[in-house]
DNA sequence: TTTATTTATGCAAACGCTTACAGAAAAAGA
DNA sequence: TCTTTTTCTGTAAGCGTTTGCATAAATAAA
């Protein structure tokens, strides 16, 4: 009580309007915390941002006239004074998949622990949206950027480097070894699900492709390949079908493969989704999973587990992937110069239902 | 250029560090802008923001000035200066569903249309952080919130209107009719489908609910009992089995009712995800679609017509309402003495391959 | 004690913008 | 030509913070 400053010492100078953001009521502010402590508003300040040099029980008068209050930082207010608006955006091609699902829980959930706002950009893949996107977000919008699977990057991957502008890279390699990403070992993942096929005893499978502009799925097929080679099979070419990673990809890639004079005994999708367009297919041809044909699939999406036969799958992880671009993210952020990270995360084999030994062996 | 202001005029104070939003580059300002093109800042202001009051070569020498610069206006500024943040919160639980996704496309494009910016809250179904975030947001970090299937609005939704904070919620009924909500017809579309089926000539036809804490489950499914009273068609509660949503409800409420005695020979699921699951139960009950068991759906996703056979359906506009709630939003921000609207669109029955008159009639 | 340090706190300026207000320039009336 | 009105432009204040600097209080050293 004694120790409280007389109420007239904090003045506020009249107010245009007292702000009243946009809408009802007019929200507290630094000052009104301040006054209720009987301090002033720097130090209230200092106690919001964990500053030194509080005295613990000032700092409790503070924090208790902000809970009393119900006082919450104007972030944009901070962002103007302190330069950093405790935003990341994030740019992603479309939201409507488990796929970007996974991700964006993992960033979601990272980012919200670091107490970070986040705002987000979708392309549906016009390609001039990503650049217009990247100038606004640079501009002071947020302090980071993280870019799932962007699609043309040559065009703005220079300016961000160039204003230093931290962001990272998501499931892409980015242009060259400098370039902060998070990736899977997509080529591991390939070359494991077809080695697993070659054991159980499969000579001819068939392959399903990506979208082939994607690195991510170059590695996947070269895994394949890779493993065929190293067991002593042909790499034969009428084996693989260039998909989209959309179901009907893998509806047709499926037909066009069990068309062949001879057909393969198990075929491998590059994605869980064009996996399960090869089910249809398979199934529409009168044939059965796994006794038939062998189905394998990649991601390890929720639904995997969920259809049947259970497919069997290489598991990318996800939702770690968007956990550990958050990470990589924060530390650039807070941390500029510390040397750029490319980390990768290791794909494992799931073994479900969908594969089995081929019948005529 | 005998009208150019003298350069010294203008003199900036001496800033604190030459601003360089929290990285590499500084960036312009209004104030570069003024410079460059021989005006004040408040001019600049004026062309920014489109007032009146500019003459049109000042106002052409400014904008060329801006491109020239690259100058973007810094958002936080003119949400602090101005009230308006120019940014819109959008709280939903996940966003792995294509069902999000579509609705998320549509608030998307109708707002970048409208240069607002979108800040994503997911709540991961986690009951506490819908509040939380809701605070934040009304403190001034977006001038506006979409609310996508809220759950636990009663906690909130009061502090929402208590501060008239505008809002909009989507796909959710609100507390009464004075709540500012964008829903589909959900009770007729449970009916036109019931009817559809009824005139195919099904007599007993199963029926799979959502999650029944949502007035849209409840509504589909008082369409459906409508339909078949209204048909003369008895309502057997054993032909209604109680789901998720997601697909391992369809598939084991599929297997309950096709166990049932006298087993359905129609079910019609609540959604098209547990739809795909009805169609692996009737398929791995060795039960053929639509001649053995016709299946019908909910939603009308985008996998819905690449399946097989492609599923008949009752479509809702999802990316329409989307783009329906930011328009509601846009007004109740711009006018928010406007009276409340409640926006209804409707649902169409999409008629595909899975449904066929039943086998013994 | 007195002085030098260290720790706490307050004041003021700045962040980049919007906007009320006032004054200048241009247009319209007399 | 001189007012009056309208259109334009500039000045200044303020939005809610952070933070450098100065000063006060508390502590340690002398």
């Amino acid at each position: 009580m004694s120790k409280k400053l007389d109420q007239a010492t904090q003045t506020l100078k009249t107010p245009r309007s007292r702000r009243s953001n946009g809408n009802g009521l007019s929200s507290t502010t630094i000052m009104d915390v301040a006054r209720e402590a009987g301090v002033s508003y720097a130090t209230v300040s200092r106690v919001v941002n964990n500053k030194e040099y509080v005295k613990s029980d000032t700092r409790e008068r503070v924090l208790k006239a902000i809970t009393s209050l119900g006082y919450v930082v104007n972030q944009q207010a901070r962002s103007l004074a302190g330069g950093r608006s405790y935003a990341v955006g994030l740019l992603v091609r479309d939201l409507g998949s488990s796929y970007m699902g996974e991700i964006v829980k993992g960033i979601d959930d990272a980012l919200s622990a670091a107490q970070y706002n986040l705002m987000l950009y979708t392309t549906h893949r016009r390609k001039i949206k990503e650049r217009i996107y990247v100038n606004n977000l640079i501009q002071g919008m947020t302090d980071g950027l993280l870019l799932v699977l962007p699609e043309n990057l040559e065009a703005y991957l220079e300016t961000l480097d160039q204003t230093q502008f931290p962001y990272v890279l998501i499931d892409h390699q980015g242009l060259d070894e400098r370039t902060p990403v998070v990736i899977t070992t997509n080529w591991q993942g390939g070359y494991d699900a077809t080695r697993y096929l070659i054991e159980l005893g499969h000579r001819r499978i068939g392959f399903i492709t990506g979208m082939m502009d994607m690195l991510s799925s170059q590695d996947r097929l070269s895994g394949y390949q890779a493993a065929l080679r190293d067991h002593g099979l042909p790499v034969d070419p009428q084996l693989v079908y260039e998909g989209t990673f959309y179901q009907p990809g893998g509806y047709s890639g499926a037909q066009s493969l069990l068309r062949l004079p001879e057909p393969p005994t198990a075929i491998f999708a590059s994605n869980d989704v064009m996996a399960f367009g090869v089910m249809e297919a398979v199934r529409d041809a009168g044939l059965r999973i796994p006794s038939d044909i062998s189905v394998i699939g990649f991601d390890n999406i929720a639904q995997a587990s969920q259809v049947a036969p259970p497919l069997t799958t290489v598991a990318q992880p996800l939702e770690q992937l968007g956990r550990e671009a958050v990470r990589m993210l924060l530390v650039r952020m807070n941390n500029p110069e510390q040397p750029i990270e490319r980390s990768i995360l290791p794909t494992t084999l799931i073994i479900r239902q969908s594969c089995d030994v081929p019948r005529n062996v």
